[in-house]
DNA sequence: GCATTAAGGTCAATATATTGACATAAATAA
DNA sequence: TTATTTATGTCAATATATTGACCTTAATGC
Protein backbone atom coordinates (compact mmCIF):
# COMPACT_ATOMS: atom_id res chain seq x y z
CA UNK A 1 0.00 0.00 0.00
CA UNK A 2 2.83 2.65 0.77
CA UNK A 3 6.10 2.86 -1.89
CA UNK A 4 9.01 2.06 -0.60
CA UNK A 5 10.47 4.72 1.66
CA UNK A 6 13.15 6.53 0.05
CA UNK A 7 17.03 7.29 1.49
CA UNK A 8 18.87 9.65 -0.61
CA UNK A 9 21.86 9.87 -1.44
CA UNK A 10 23.46 11.68 1.82
CA UNK A 11 26.19 13.71 -0.28
CA UNK A 12 23.74 14.75 -3.10
CA UNK A 13 21.51 16.68 -0.22
CA UNK A 14 24.11 18.01 1.60
CA UNK A 15 25.43 19.55 -1.03
CA UNK A 16 22.34 21.32 -2.53
CA UNK A 17 21.60 21.94 1.40
CA UNK A 18 24.84 23.51 1.47
CA UNK A 19 24.06 25.87 -1.56
CA UNK A 20 21.29 26.74 0.21
CA UNK A 21 22.87 27.81 3.59
CA UNK A 22 25.66 29.27 1.47
CA UNK A 23 23.31 31.43 -0.47
CA UNK A 24 21.42 32.79 2.58
CA UNK A 25 24.62 33.53 4.28
CA UNK A 26 25.62 35.26 1.25
CA UNK A 27 22.75 37.48 0.27
CA UNK A 28 22.72 38.51 4.65
CA UNK A 29 26.74 39.33 4.57
CA UNK A 30 26.94 40.68 1.37
CA UNK A 31 23.92 43.65 1.64
CA UNK A 32 25.56 44.43 5.55
CA UNK A 33 28.97 44.96 3.92
CA UNK A 34 27.24 47.49 1.31
CA UNK A 35 25.17 48.85 4.22
CA UNK A 36 26.99 52.02 4.08
CA UNK A 37 26.32 52.48 0.07
CA UNK A 38 22.42 51.69 0.78
CA UNK A 39 23.05 48.64 -2.25
CA UNK A 40 21.61 44.98 -2.20
CA UNK A 41 23.90 42.11 -2.77
CA UNK A 42 21.19 41.65 -5.65
CA UNK A 43 21.80 45.32 -7.04
CA UNK A 44 25.36 44.99 -6.82
CA UNK A 45 24.55 42.18 -9.08
CA UNK A 46 22.97 44.54 -11.44
CA UNK A 47 25.76 47.29 -11.52
CA UNK A 48 28.81 44.27 -12.01
CA UNK A 49 26.66 43.22 -14.80
CA UNK A 50 26.97 46.83 -16.33
CA UNK A 51 30.35 47.44 -15.57
CA UNK A 52 32.10 44.54 -17.58
CA UNK A 53 33.85 46.31 -20.53
CA UNK A 54 32.36 44.56 -23.10
CA UNK A 55 28.47 46.09 -22.31
CA UNK A 56 30.18 49.52 -22.06
CA UNK A 57 27.21 49.91 -24.96
CA UNK A 58 24.60 48.59 -22.00
CA UNK A 59 22.87 45.60 -22.07
CA UNK A 60 19.06 44.85 -22.63
CA UNK A 61 16.63 44.13 -20.19
CA UNK A 62 16.17 40.11 -22.08
CA UNK A 63 20.10 39.56 -22.06
CA UNK A 64 20.35 40.84 -18.52
CA UNK A 65 18.05 38.36 -17.27
CA UNK A 66 19.60 35.74 -19.05
CA UNK A 67 22.54 36.85 -17.36
CA UNK A 68 21.34 37.09 -13.92
CA UNK A 69 19.49 34.44 -14.12
CA UNK A 70 16.25 36.30 -12.69
CA UNK A 71 12.99 36.75 -14.28
CA UNK A 72 11.98 40.07 -16.11
CA UNK A 73 9.66 41.00 -13.88
CA UNK A 74 11.91 40.69 -10.86
CA UNK A 75 15.14 42.73 -12.94
CA UNK A 76 12.73 45.35 -13.52
CA UNK A 77 11.69 46.24 -9.87
CA UNK A 78 15.83 46.14 -9.33
CA UNK A 79 15.95 48.67 -12.24
CA UNK A 80 13.71 50.96 -10.89
CA UNK A 81 15.00 51.28 -7.56
CA UNK A 82 18.07 51.63 -9.05
CA UNK A 83 16.95 54.14 -11.02
CA UNK A 84 15.69 55.95 -9.20
CA UNK A 85 18.74 56.89 -6.75
CA UNK A 86 20.13 57.13 -10.15
CA UNK A 87 23.03 54.91 -11.05
CA UNK A 88 21.47 53.31 -13.91
CA UNK A 89 19.65 54.73 -17.25
CA UNK A 90 17.03 53.22 -19.41
CA UNK A 91 17.87 54.52 -22.57
CA UNK A 92 16.46 53.67 -26.34
CA UNK A 93 18.39 50.91 -28.25
CA UNK A 94 18.70 53.00 -31.55
CA UNK A 95 18.49 50.38 -34.07
CA UNK A 96 16.13 48.33 -32.41
CA UNK A 97 13.06 50.87 -31.14
CA UNK A 98 11.62 48.09 -29.15
CA UNK A 99 14.58 47.35 -26.78
CA UNK A 100 15.90 50.07 -24.14
CA UNK A 101 19.80 49.82 -23.01
CA UNK A 102 20.73 49.32 -19.26
CA UNK A 103 23.73 51.80 -18.90
CA UNK A 104 25.66 52.94 -15.90
CA UNK A 105 25.46 56.50 -14.88
CA UNK A 106 28.27 58.26 -13.95
CA UNK A 107 26.90 58.62 -10.48
CA UNK A 108 26.29 54.45 -10.90
CA UNK A 109 30.04 54.18 -11.47
CA UNK A 110 31.25 56.15 -8.42
CA UNK A 111 28.87 54.13 -6.39
CA UNK A 112 30.09 51.03 -7.81
CA UNK A 113 33.96 52.41 -7.31
CA UNK A 114 33.08 52.76 -3.81
CA UNK A 115 31.17 49.12 -3.24
CA UNK A 116 34.67 47.30 -5.01
CA UNK A 117 36.85 48.70 -1.98
CA UNK A 118 34.09 47.36 0.33
CA UNK A 119 33.83 44.01 -1.74
CA UNK A 120 37.47 43.53 -1.95
CA UNK A 121 37.31 43.34 1.97
CA UNK A 122 34.17 41.44 1.68
CA UNK A 123 36.41 38.69 -0.77
CA UNK A 124 39.48 38.72 1.31
CA UNK A 125 37.70 37.06 4.29
CA UNK A 126 35.38 35.29 1.90
CA UNK A 127 38.05 33.22 0.03
CA UNK A 128 40.24 32.64 3.18
CA UNK A 129 41.45 29.25 3.12
CA UNK A 130 40.92 29.02 -0.58
CA UNK A 131 43.67 28.57 -2.87
CA UNK A 132 43.33 30.27 -6.34
CA UNK A 133 43.06 27.08 -7.52
CA UNK A 134 40.59 25.98 -5.03
CA UNK A 135 38.67 29.02 -6.32
CA UNK A 136 38.88 28.02 -9.51
CA UNK A 137 37.55 24.46 -9.24
CA UNK A 138 34.70 25.72 -7.20
CA UNK A 139 33.63 27.82 -9.96
CA UNK A 140 33.88 25.01 -11.96
CA UNK A 141 31.28 23.26 -9.85
CA UNK A 142 28.80 25.53 -9.68
CA UNK A 143 29.08 26.45 -13.14
CA UNK A 144 28.20 22.74 -13.52
CA UNK A 145 25.46 22.77 -11.32
CA UNK A 146 24.40 25.71 -12.33
CA UNK A 147 23.85 24.31 -16.41
CA UNK A 148 22.56 21.20 -14.49
CA UNK A 149 19.83 22.76 -13.51
CA UNK A 150 18.67 25.36 -15.67
CA UNK A 151 15.39 24.56 -17.66
CA UNK A 152 16.49 24.65 -21.19
CA UNK B 1 39.97 64.00 -5.44
CA UNK B 2 38.66 60.96 -7.09
CA UNK B 3 39.96 57.52 -5.37
CA UNK B 4 41.67 54.97 -7.93
CA UNK B 5 39.60 52.74 -9.48
CA UNK B 6 39.54 49.75 -7.65
CA UNK B 7 40.39 46.09 -10.28
CA UNK B 8 38.22 43.43 -8.58
CA UNK B 9 39.62 40.01 -8.65
CA UNK B 10 38.37 38.71 -11.49
CA UNK B 11 38.09 35.05 -10.20
CA UNK B 12 36.47 36.20 -6.54
CA UNK B 13 33.73 38.24 -8.51
CA UNK B 14 33.36 35.31 -10.88
CA UNK B 15 32.33 32.98 -7.86
CA UNK B 16 30.08 34.97 -6.00
CA UNK B 17 28.71 35.78 -9.45
CA UNK B 18 28.18 32.58 -9.63
CA UNK B 19 26.96 31.32 -6.55
CA UNK B 20 24.35 33.40 -7.26
CA UNK B 21 23.25 32.15 -10.29
CA UNK B 22 23.44 28.46 -9.04
CA UNK B 23 21.40 29.77 -6.15
CA UNK B 24 18.33 31.37 -8.90
CA UNK B 25 18.39 28.83 -10.49
CA UNK B 26 17.99 25.81 -7.74
CA UNK B 27 15.23 27.66 -6.24
CA UNK B 28 13.46 27.85 -9.28
CA UNK B 29 14.13 24.46 -10.61
CA UNK B 30 14.05 23.11 -7.68
CA UNK B 31 10.59 24.56 -6.91
CA UNK B 32 9.27 23.27 -10.28
CA UNK B 33 10.68 19.77 -10.04
CA UNK B 34 8.69 19.29 -6.78
CA UNK B 35 5.65 20.85 -7.95
CA UNK B 36 3.11 18.21 -7.70
CA UNK B 37 3.72 18.14 -4.38
CA UNK B 38 2.86 21.74 -4.04
CA UNK B 39 6.17 22.47 -1.96
CA UNK B 40 8.80 25.05 -2.23
CA UNK B 41 12.00 24.39 -2.40
CA UNK B 42 12.63 25.93 0.89
CA UNK B 43 9.75 24.30 2.48
CA UNK B 44 11.68 20.91 1.44
CA UNK B 45 14.96 22.16 3.94
CA UNK B 46 12.36 22.79 6.54
CA UNK B 47 10.45 19.02 5.99
CA UNK B 48 14.07 18.10 5.17
CA UNK B 49 15.73 19.25 8.43
CA UNK B 50 13.46 17.31 10.21
CA UNK B 51 13.80 13.94 8.82
CA UNK B 52 17.22 13.66 10.03
CA UNK B 53 17.55 10.66 12.44
CA UNK B 54 18.90 13.11 14.81
CA UNK B 55 16.12 15.20 15.45
CA UNK B 56 13.36 12.48 16.28
CA UNK B 57 12.04 14.37 18.85
CA UNK B 58 11.67 17.75 16.96
CA UNK B 59 13.55 20.62 16.50
CA UNK B 60 13.41 23.99 18.56
CA UNK B 61 12.30 26.85 16.31
CA UNK B 62 15.59 28.91 17.23
CA UNK B 63 17.56 25.50 16.20
CA UNK B 64 16.02 25.28 13.16
CA UNK B 65 16.45 28.85 12.55
CA UNK B 66 20.69 28.11 13.52
CA UNK B 67 20.73 25.25 10.93
CA UNK B 68 18.62 26.54 8.06
CA UNK B 69 20.38 30.20 8.20
CA UNK B 70 17.11 32.21 8.26
CA UNK B 71 15.87 34.59 10.30
CA UNK B 72 13.43 33.87 13.32
CA UNK B 73 10.46 35.83 11.22
CA UNK B 74 11.22 33.71 7.83
CA UNK B 75 10.82 30.87 9.58
CA UNK B 76 8.03 31.44 11.72
CA UNK B 77 6.05 32.10 8.02
CA UNK B 78 7.04 29.07 6.45
CA UNK B 79 6.17 26.74 9.90
CA UNK B 80 2.95 28.50 9.50
CA UNK B 81 2.51 27.04 5.92
CA UNK B 82 3.50 23.88 6.63
CA UNK B 83 1.54 23.59 9.46
CA UNK B 84 -1.34 24.71 7.47
CA UNK B 85 -1.63 22.23 5.29
CA UNK B 86 -0.44 19.28 7.90
CA UNK B 87 3.17 18.33 7.53
CA UNK B 88 4.23 19.78 10.90
CA UNK B 89 3.05 20.73 14.19
CA UNK B 90 4.38 22.61 17.02
CA UNK B 91 4.54 20.70 20.03
CA UNK B 92 5.62 22.13 23.74
CA UNK B 93 8.79 20.88 24.91
CA UNK B 94 7.97 19.02 28.50
CA UNK B 95 11.03 20.60 30.13
CA UNK B 96 11.43 24.30 28.73
CA UNK B 97 7.51 25.44 28.87
CA UNK B 98 8.93 28.61 26.74
CA UNK B 99 9.83 26.26 23.85
CA UNK B 100 8.46 24.51 21.04
CA UNK B 101 8.92 21.29 19.30
CA UNK B 102 9.02 21.30 15.51
CA UNK B 103 8.07 17.88 14.67
CA UNK B 104 7.03 16.36 11.25
CA UNK B 105 3.48 14.89 10.81
CA UNK B 106 2.76 11.62 9.15
CA UNK B 107 0.87 13.14 6.64
CA UNK B 108 4.74 15.54 6.83
CA UNK B 109 6.22 11.89 6.44
CA UNK B 110 4.30 10.92 3.74
CA UNK B 111 5.06 14.17 1.36
CA UNK B 112 8.71 13.86 2.18
CA UNK B 113 8.95 10.09 0.74
CA UNK B 114 7.16 11.81 -2.44
CA UNK B 115 9.10 14.28 -2.59
CA UNK B 116 12.23 12.14 -2.38
CA UNK B 117 10.90 10.67 -5.05
CA UNK B 118 10.90 13.13 -6.98
CA UNK B 119 14.27 14.97 -5.27
CA UNK B 120 15.87 11.61 -6.27
CA UNK B 121 15.78 12.25 -10.19
CA UNK B 122 16.50 16.32 -9.83
CA UNK B 123 19.55 15.07 -7.93
CA UNK B 124 20.75 12.64 -10.54
CA UNK B 125 20.34 15.56 -12.99
CA UNK B 126 21.89 18.43 -11.15
CA UNK B 127 25.31 15.86 -10.03
CA UNK B 128 25.88 14.46 -14.19
CA UNK B 129 29.08 15.23 -15.00
CA UNK B 130 30.02 15.35 -11.21
CA UNK B 131 32.33 12.53 -9.52
CA UNK B 132 31.48 11.54 -6.16
CA UNK B 133 34.62 13.01 -5.11
CA UNK B 134 33.81 16.28 -6.83
CA UNK B 135 30.74 16.37 -5.14
CA UNK B 136 32.38 16.53 -1.71
CA UNK B 137 35.00 18.67 -2.89
CA UNK B 138 32.10 21.03 -3.74
CA UNK B 139 30.98 20.59 -0.52
CA UNK B 140 33.92 21.43 1.65
CA UNK B 141 34.11 24.30 -0.80
CA UNK B 142 30.65 25.67 0.04
CA UNK B 143 31.25 25.05 3.43
CA UNK B 144 34.14 27.27 3.80
CA UNK B 145 32.57 30.13 1.91
CA UNK B 146 29.50 30.08 4.51
CA UNK B 147 31.56 29.80 7.43
CA UNK B 148 33.77 32.64 5.93
CA UNK B 149 30.52 34.32 5.02
CA UNK B 150 28.94 34.11 8.39
CA UNK B 151 28.67 36.86 10.65
CA UNK B 152 29.52 35.20 13.91
C1' DG C 1 11.10 37.44 45.24
C1' DC C 2 12.54 40.29 41.57
C1' DA C 3 15.16 41.58 37.59
C1' DT C 4 17.05 39.81 33.61
C1' DT C 5 17.36 36.78 29.89
C1' DA C 6 15.57 33.56 26.58
C1' DA C 7 11.94 31.51 23.44
C1' DG C 8 8.51 32.31 20.48
C1' DG C 9 4.84 34.88 17.80
C1' DT C 10 3.66 38.64 15.20
C1' DC C 11 3.42 43.32 12.92
C1' DA C 12 5.66 46.65 9.89
C1' DA C 13 8.46 48.06 6.14
C1' DT C 14 11.23 46.74 2.44
C1' DA C 15 13.57 43.84 -1.17
C1' DT C 16 13.69 39.84 -3.86
C1' DA C 17 11.71 35.99 -6.29
C1' DT C 18 8.22 33.29 -8.97
C1' DT C 19 4.18 32.62 -12.56
C1' DG C 20 0.49 34.35 -15.19
C1' DA C 21 -1.79 37.87 -17.52
C1' DC C 22 -2.33 41.95 -20.09
C1' DA C 23 -0.90 46.11 -22.64
C1' DT C 24 1.88 48.67 -26.03
C1' DA C 25 4.99 49.39 -29.57
C1' DA C 26 8.02 47.89 -33.05
C1' DA C 27 10.30 44.48 -35.88
C1' DT C 28 9.68 40.70 -38.83
C1' DA C 29 7.48 36.98 -41.54
C1' DA C 30 3.95 35.42 -44.58
C1' DT D 1 -0.20 44.61 -45.98
C1' DT D 2 -1.42 41.94 -42.45
C1' DA D 3 -0.30 38.61 -38.92
C1' DT D 4 2.90 37.20 -35.73
C1' DT D 5 6.60 37.57 -32.85
C1' DT D 6 9.62 40.19 -29.84
C1' DA D 7 10.81 43.63 -26.19
C1' DT D 8 9.39 45.92 -22.41
C1' DG D 9 6.50 47.39 -18.59
C1' DT D 10 3.26 46.51 -15.21
C1' DC D 11 -0.41 44.37 -12.21
C1' DA D 12 -1.71 40.54 -9.25
C1' DA D 13 -0.92 36.83 -6.15
C1' DT D 14 2.21 34.36 -3.52
C1' DA D 15 6.59 32.94 -1.13
C1' DT D 16 10.87 34.13 0.73
C1' DA D 17 14.12 37.15 2.96
C1' DT D 18 15.83 40.99 5.97
C1' DT D 19 15.79 44.27 10.36
C1' DG D 20 13.48 46.34 14.07
C1' DA D 21 10.01 46.47 17.37
C1' DC D 22 6.78 44.82 20.69
C1' DC D 23 4.34 41.31 23.40
C1' DT D 24 3.81 37.12 26.28
C1' DT D 25 5.50 33.52 28.87
C1' DA D 26 8.84 31.02 31.21
C1' DA D 27 13.47 30.04 32.92
C1' DT D 28 17.30 31.74 35.33
C1' DG D 29 20.50 34.84 38.11
C1' DC D 30 21.04 37.30 42.20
Amino acid sequence: MSKKNIELDEIHSRLIFRLFQTSNVMHRSGTLALNSVGVTSQQWSVLGALSRPKVEAGMTVNDMCRYLMVSRQSLSLMLNRLEAVGYVKRIQDKRDQRSKRIVLTESGREALNEINHLMQVFFEKVMKGLSRDDQISCVHYLTRLRDNMSID
